[in-house]
DNA sequence: ATGTGCCTTTGGTCATACTTTTGCGACGCA
DNA sequence: TGCGTCGCAAAAGTATGACCAAAGGCACAT
């Protein structure tokens, strides 16, 4: 991704060369920056080269110290919750962990997110999550599995809304690319099973009927079979 | 507060007293600012004042446009992950509804991390979690609720470690800032419920043998109870 | 070997100037 | 009167150069 975004400002260009740089740990944690380094480097001003470093320093990826420089931080010091920093992980090679521990958080929000919906949703909410089922279960039987993400994806996004936790909705971006990944890698059946359709509608009918138990139950069948699909058993 | 750190950078000071502003809803989402005014507002040089607005954007919490100035966001843009604007949230007003959100987080996250850790802890950490949970039942029955308090936030941070999922680990403050405000707030009892205190000890055992359907079982327990004494029920 | 103090490096802050984008109003045309 | 076009000015974006303050490291003295 060398060339990947011709656009944006300067700003913009270095933080998000400089940020995947650091993410896929081809700057390893400890190297050593400094402003007039990186001002070269890149052919911008100490203006732009600051506003970079701080906005990363924000997200705990460096940290800076007078008569040291920029110095990048260990990766448990780092935001990993930003979504910048997810983004760039996932371009990184190591793509697989970040995908690994998203699906660990799907498996553990998203139940109770249904269950949230069941008791907050709105009554269009109720009812736009069962078409989003139906829809689901139509393209799934046509094997189409392109427009299927397409739906799946209103669907936990939807349902993540629907919860009213407001940090439940902010994982639905992470929640998309995971999902999308997983249809590019050919990690999906032909067809999507019939349980996996089954418990979707279960899903949006308990939601609709406001009965959170099942609800969290058939959400859970969900996200089991997509830690087995990934192998993360 | 108003008057809480006199210490840290021009940018630290002048960042944390806007960031809580917007994250009080005192700057209502729409209001427009300009660099001049800023800099005059807080009598610092413009290198601050975009530094601090940087910052800002990263979070979502503002952005900026040519001709119109820096605008304040909708929440619903908002990096509600940030730790930085959690923290800002918690000293607002609107106090509770940050409260409510990150305790559905941990009824979400909690008992997954215990099962996660079951499975990959170090022997070091089961160890140390058994020790915890012992010294937890002493505190407990001793009725020292400061002691016990900062024991129990050892527990979950090592728990939500040792889960060996950063994005879990990345939570731990947190964690550790609700069942701080829980203490304080005098919504603990006097004395921890047995039930509690034998719930930690369950999960460290189960965390201890490896068993992952334990851990999970027993972590629930203890964060549905969380959620009672919370009255979100 | 240890402490102590200067010296130089490097980020932090400030002031200023120029560039680029763009909202909006003025003006003209139909 | 209504609509489109042009231009101005406001505000962020970028660049430059200067000075301040901290702090790592070395030299020197003890």
């Amino acid at each position: 991704m060398s060339t990947a975004t011709p656009e944006g400002g300067l700003h913009q260009r270095m933080l998000d060369t400089l940020g995947e740089s650091i993410a896929s740990g081809r700057l390893a944690p400890g190297s050593r920056l400094t402003l007039e380094d990186l001002q070269q480097e890149y052919g911008v001003s100490r203006t732009v080269a600051r506003d970079t470093m701080r906005v990363l320093e924000s997200m705990n990826l460096v940290y800076s110290r007078r008569r040291v420089g920029i110095v990048v931080q260990d990766p448990r010091h780092w935001n990993v919750f930003d979504p910048k920093l997810v983004h760039w992980r996932l371009l990184s090679e190591r793509r697989e962990a970040q995908y690994a521990s998203l699906t660990e958080l799907r498996i553990a929000v998203e139940p109770i997110a249904a269950a949230a919906a069941a008791r907050r949703a709105t009554h269009a909410q109720r009812g736009e999550l069962g078409a989003l089922a139906a829809e689901l279960r139509r393209l799934g039987e046509a094997g189409d599995l392109e427009a299927f993400l397409a739906v799946d994806i209103a669907f936990h996004r939807l349902l993540l809304h629907a919860s009213g936790n407001e940090m439940f909705a902010a994982i639905d971006e992470m929640v998309a690319e995971v999902l999308t990944s997983r249809t590019q890698q050919g990690l999906m059946p032909f067809r999507p099973e019939e349980a996996a359709l089954k418990a979707h509608e279960d899903v949006a009918a308990a939601v609709s009927r406001g009965d959170t138990n099942k609800a969290e139950e058939a959400m859970h069948r969900v996200v089991v079979e997509v830690r087995q699909a990934m192998g993360l058993d």
